[in-house]
DNA sequence: GTAATTGCAAAGGATTTGCTCTGGT
DNA sequence: ACCAGAGCAAATCCTTTGCAATTAC
């Protein structure tokens, strides 16, 4: 993939720079306390003011998730959303579907169960995907329990 | 499901013509054992001899996950990927990333935990999705032949 | 006979990539 | 100065859609 001739021998020796876009997305990212996708953090960054390209955007984002500083979700559109969580270990999410809201959980029986389970077919190298939307207190109140969204996945704010 | 019947369009259904296409798609995605995307299904029944436009696999992949006929997942790769379940409840999958053989599995106690634990933050309406990933006991000792990346991205959450 | 279904091919939407330019260090 | 990173547009990839030709019923 990259041949970096010049690479200083440092454990995933990627040394981010300091730039004005990527400390802007950083920032974005840590006001929001719900998953965005690129694109609509790229237009959230400009109505900011702030002066970035979607490339750099989506180039980022990769980075920060593949660094752990940002966590990703697919959503059943196939689009990609991003969240700075407080939570550097792996953990799940529990999320509003009409607000977005997130709450960060640990379920270290589950953890536990999917392990042996996957384990006790023979499984090896395991991982996972736990998801769990609903609606949020302040969604909650009379509101219809049968949701007319199905399985829907979407955090839209 | 293959009763031909005069059903008149009572029960909210619509009544989906038992076209050649349609019949040649149900009869490949009973032979999977595993998931697969539109494109590869689209493929194989080329290879096997039989003429069926893209698109309309897709349409009837679409029709048919509707209809719950058919289970969806989503990749990490926004991709989805259909397969003809065996249960009719919910449930989950163990997949091997290798070769996609897939183990359907009831939790009823996940099921429940879950439940318990999104209601002690106050949320309702609560639903959620769960899929395991790893190599199956043939895939497990031997390198990933197709994918010489054996920690593979897993949208962890 | 009539309307649902098929099939291309073009359109869409999200994400990536080539290449040049800019700006950290 | 040097090279990672930014920018933009063209290129990909998967999926959907428009519309005429088919075909089930």
């Amino acid at each position: 993939m990259e041949t970096t001739a010049h690479e200083t021998a440092r454990t995933g020796g990627a040394r981010p720079r300091t730039t004005r876009q990527r400390t802007a997305i950083l920032e974005t990212l840590g006001r929001q306390e719900d998953f965005r996708s690129a694109q609509q953090i790229h237009e959230q960054m400009r109505s900011g003011g702030a002066s970035v390209g979607l490339a750099t955007v989506y180039r980022n984002l990769q980075t920060l998730a593949e660094a752990g500083q940002v966590d990703v979700l697919v959503t059943d559109e196939g689009e990609s959303i991003y969240r700075q969580c407080a939570a550097t270990v792996h953990h799940h999410h529990l999320v509003c579907r009409v607000c977005g809201r997130t709450v960060e959980f640990e379920a270290p029986q589950v953890e536990t169960w999917t392990r042996e389970m996957a384990a006790s077919h023979g499984f090896t190298a395991i991982e996972h995907t736990m998801e769990i939307f609903g609606l949020c207190p302040e969604h909650s109140d009379g509101e219809d329990p049968q949701n007319p969204d199905g399985a829907a996945a979407e955090a839209s704010a």
